[in-house]
DNA sequence: TATTGTTATACTCTATAACTATA
DNA sequence: TATAGTTATAGAGTATAACAATA
């Protein structure tokens, strides 16, 4: 009798794009670590940097997540005195986050990190190579508009 | 004042691949979950098809995580009644896991999922594309050369 | 009533480390 | 001592749902 029809787990594409990125978040994870923070915490900082002041359901759009996570990973970067919470003076509602000026600093450095983990996993490839994976996923993206993400 | 100095997340090939890959396995495990399967599940399930009986240590050397991971995961199957564990007649530490008639019935229409989900992701791109992507990522898979994966 | 946000609960995934049994 | 495997513990990430305050 011949091998099962189930078609083979390396024949998909989803297979091996989450097998990688996998490992690329758990090494990213490892740098990171260093400085006492995750990387859905890093996502957090880095999206504070431009803003000065968001909304939590702002974030929770962006990040693709709940506001109940959100809230959450807001409180442990609180705890690390690296975010504040300040109550939306125009909305009684409406809370914002802010980097305080540890949470500032630390953004560079961790930019860093994140500069060397995509070199040590993508340095090898050609130009070329690199542009059209960048393609591809934002065109993914872009086609599904991220309209599947989380409902809450 | 400028913008701060950090580099972009966007900038990042690891940021993209992350976002595309959660959300394609996020799309996957609504699917399988009708099922009552879960992805890690799912991937131990389709190793366990070809070979028969495996040993926990392979399936972890294989599915990139630790002993104790898969144990647990091996555990909740068990719990599911698709999958046993029986002791190696040739070496008393050792054990091996093998589908249940009812794992192994599952396997095929999980297979047709993975194919569906893959589908719906990818698509749209060109046959030069998706070879492209695939082979980008079997390249990466291939230069880091799994050894980093967890030690145990 | 609808919206913003937090809190409570639960489950998966993963890791580290202690432990058991066998080699 | 070394190896195979399990169990214990912990923490991140995520979800759903209940809840509080305000609009």
């Amino acid at each position: 009798m011949p091998a099962a029809p189930a078609s083979d787990l390396t024949a998909h594409l989803g297979y091996w794009l989450r097998y990688v990125s996998n490992h690329v978040s758990q090494a990213f994870a490892r740098k990171v670590e260093r400085h006492g923070v995750t990387v859905a915490e890093w996502v957090l900082l880095r999206q504070l940097l431009d803003e000065e002041a968001i909304a939590p359901s702002r974030l929770a759009d962006r990040m693709g997540m709940t506001r109940g996570a959100i809230s959450k990973l807001a409180d442990r970067l609180i705890a690390k005195s690296l975010l504040v919470r300040a109550a939306d003076p125009e909305d009684g509602r409406a809370q914002t986050l802010s980097l305080t000026h540890a949470g500032r600093a630390l953004v560079p450095g961790l930019a860093a990190l994140a500069d060397a983990n995509d070199a040590e996993f993508f340095d090898h490839l050609t130009p070329e190579d690199r542009a059209t994976l960048l393609r591809i996923l934002r065109g993914i993206v872009e086609k599904r508009g991220l309209k599947f993400l989380p409902v809450d």
